[in-house]
DNA sequence: CCTAATTCGGACAAATTTGTCCTATTAAGT
DNA sequence: ACTTAATAGGACAAATTTGTCCGAATTAGG
C-alpha cells in the first residue's frame, strides 16, 4: 500500500508525537529504536519531513525531534503520506493504464475510484493525535 | 496498488481473454503490443498465469496463448493478482506493524482492514469476462 | 525430416527502493 | 575556546523489481 520509508515515516512522527504531548524531544536514535526501524534510513526520512515542516528538527546536543501540539492535533496522515510517497496512491488507473480515466473507464474504473477515495478520506480525516491515542497503553504497538 | 508485473498480468489475461471469445489464439508479441507491456517481461508474467492454470499455452508454431471459455467465466481478478502478487495486498499492517491484529489493532487498523475488504472483495467478484465487456467497443483502452 | 514459429527457462542487466557510512555543521555545557 | 552530542547531507552499497537476451524445447506444415 504504502512504501517503506512512509510507513517508518509515520511510525516515526507518531512516536515524535506521542513524545512531544509529554514534552519530550527525542533524538533519532531513541526513534529508530522504539518503532524498530534502521536508523539512518529513518534520518533520511525525518530530513524530508523536517523539509516540509511536518516535524521540527533541532540540531546539535540536546537536539532531537518535536512536534508543536497545535500541529499534533492538525496534522493529517495525508500530509506525510504525500510527503513521502506523493499522490502515487491516488493518480493512475489501478491496471497502469494511462488513457484510462472517467471518460473512457476501462471494466475496474469505477470500483479502483471508491476505494481510493475510501483511503484518501482515511488518511485525509486522520490526525496525528488520534495515532496517539491508544498507543499510550501500548507502546510496543509501534514495533514492527 | 499492484507491482508493474501483476498490471501487465491482468492486463495480458483480458486481452488473452477477449480473444478467445472470438476463437482466436494469440501469441506473446501480440499480446504485447496489444498491451503496450515489455515482449520478454510479460514472457515471463504468462508463464506464471500459465504454471497456475490461468492461461493455456500452446508451443511450437501456431502456438500461442488462450484461455477456455469456461475459465473466462468462472476465473476472478483475485486469482491473477494472487498468483503474480501473492497475498501482499490483503497481508499485514497498512504501517507495517508485526504485532498489530485485531487482539492489538494500531489507530489505523479498522479502516485499513475496511479499505482491503472492499478491495478483496471487487477483486473477488470481477471475472475475467467482466473485464472483456466495455472492451469490445475501444481496444485502446489497454494501452497504457 | 527439415524449417519456421513459437513458448520455456536460465542468466544477465538496468532501474528503483532500501539501507549504510562518513564527514560537515550546529548548539549546549564547561 | 573546547568537547560532546546531535542532525544534515552526500556518496556509496545491498536488495528488490523490472526488463533483456539467448539458447533449448516443442510443434505445425511442407
Amino acid at each position: 500500500m504504502f512504501s517503506k520509508a512512509c510507513e517508518y515515516g509515520i511510525r516515526a512522527a507518531t512516536y515524535i508525537a506521542m513524545q512531544s504531548l509529554n514534552h519530550r524531544r527525542v533524538s533519532l536514535k531513541e526513534i529508530a529504536e522504539k518503532i524498530d526501524s534502521p536508523a539512518a534510513f529513518t534520518a533520511k526520512i525525518l530530513q524530508i519531513l523536517s523539509k516540509h515542516n511536518i516535524v521540527d528538527s533541532i540540531k546539535g546536543a540536546y537536539g532531537g525531534f518535536e512536534i508543536s501540539t497545535a500541529q499534533i492535533y492538525r496534522l493529517k496522515l495525508s500530509k506525510i503520506v504525500n510527503a513521502i510517497d506523493g499522490d502515487r496512491i491516488y493518480a493512475g488507473c489501478g491496471l497502469g493504464l494511462k488513457q484510462c480515466n472517467a471518460d473512457k473507464p476501462c471494466p475496474v474504473h469505477d470500483k479502483f475510484v471508491d476505494i481510493r477515495n475510501d483511503l484518501q478520506q482515511m488518511l485525509e480525516n486522520t490526525s496525528l493525535y488520534e495515532m496517539t491515542t491508544g498507543l499510550e497503553i501500548g507502546l510496543t504497538y509501534l514495533k514492527r
